[in-house]
DNA sequence: GCGAATTTGTGCGTATGTATT
DNA sequence: TAATACATACGCACAAATTCG
């Protein structure tokens, strides 16, 4: 009588993630062995070491010979970009100011519902923002958070750090990939005035959509850019 | 007095895709199990299962419990699309036609010798062609193709398929990752006309390098696209 | 419909190599 | 140098998916 249909690695995979999310792992923080781990969990090593690799695939932990095993810290230096694929020109990294117009809270929109998976009636946290750098409007961003998915987040309107690697950190949310759109659009005659450019120019377009480890839709991030002295880098594996 | 400084799985993976490279196996054949494998190889099925886990991670590869592990055909309908990203506005994969407006040879351009990391005489293949679908032209791609990365292309042109993954096949080439440069311009004249869109629009430049498995860039493609009824989309892990 | 054969997937345990402290 | 921790390598047993008689 077993339905534990998934793999031992995986439940034991999983139960790591909550070992991180519960905040028993603090971000930064070295782990046990994996030999101390596998006695503690009542596995081989041999299936310790295979949840761990499914944990640094995730970008939950790195793995350095000879020191140990760390919880990566989402909201520093290594994983905070993760979802920023735009590059200055010369390709050296965007280290932007952030600056944020405006903020609000209220029920999500038609598009939110589609893009988050909500339902009309649930709380949807948004902010305005503009990322600059050297006195140039590098993008626009509106953001939307879906409050269901961060517990306890509703008691904090006003003073949310709207990037999401701080929030899931902060409320025990486990991030797992993204989905990023691309389009050409007109500027909003709001959007070009922040820009500073014409109005009805044509800008890039571009949706976020950031997933959690389990699969639930997070964020909402829609960005115009119409990409000075910057470009737009993937890599296809 | 070893400098062997590789692991052994990295150099068993090696002598896989040397069997590839070299037609051993061809593609969409199954290949030995990997019990038989392994003795063949003289390593252990762990050993073994890890190389074959570093393939399949490279698309070189694909198992299937069961049935066994066959050589990804990479001009075929699961690898021929790997490194266009771009979707109809509804999200369904697009299956353009192809058509060639112009094919020549020639030494490598400035561009080109950035790009493509060669020297001012090599020989580069070009071709420039058009995307369309149910007649609405999607892109037009300049495509540079760094002929000595290809042993015996060069008695080949003017039949020459363009698409980079029919080439690797046909020349034992082993693909490896690319990275795609997103960037806002004005079209130029001709490229205006080919889009049929009004000269000096701003559209998306899409600037494309594929590597090998080892890490040489094989092509460079420069597409302009207006995104007419399209998108670009990102997974990001 | 069912069971045997085949093949990959999972899990266990141990020993040794290599990088770091 | 010694201790620690991850990386590599070996080998075996069984589970799960597929195929075929």
């Amino acid at each position: 009588m077993q339905l534990n249909r998934q793999p031992l690695y995986c439940q034991v995979a999983n139960e790591l993630v909550g070992f991180i999310s519960k905040g028993a792992w603090k971000p930064g923080e070295v782990i046990p062995n994996e030999i101390d781990l596998a006695r503690k969990l009542g596995v081989s090593t041999g299936t310790m070491r295979k949840a761990l690799d499914k944990l640094e695939a995730s970008h939950l932990i790195i793995r350095r010979q000879g020191r140990g095993t760390f919880v990566l810290d989402q909201a520093g230096f290594d994983g905070r970009h993760r979802f920023d694929l735009m590059r200055f020109a010369d390709g050296s990294s965007i280290h932007p100011m952030c600056e944020t117009l405006d903020e609000s809270v209220g029920v999500a929109s038609k598009e939110e519902c589609k893009e988050l998976s909500l339902d009309e009636k649930d709380r949807v946290l948004r902010a305005a923002r503009v990322k600059t750098h050297d006195g140039c409007t590098l993008v626009y961003e509106d953001i939307s958070i879906a409050a269901k998915r961060f517990p306890g987040i509703d008691r904090e309107v006003g003073l949310v750090d709207y990037l999401v690697t701080s929030l899931a950190q902060k409320y025990g949310v486990i991030l797992g990939q993204a989905i990023e759109q691309l389009s050409l659009c007109e500027v909003s005659d709001k959007v070009a005035d922040v820009l500073s450019i014409p109005v009805r120019s044509v800008v890039l377009r571009l949706q976020l959509v950031v997933y959690s480890f389990s699969g639930e839709p997070l964020m909402l991030r829609t960005g115009f850019s119409h990409l000075p002295n910057a470009k737009y880098v993937v890599k296809i594996e």
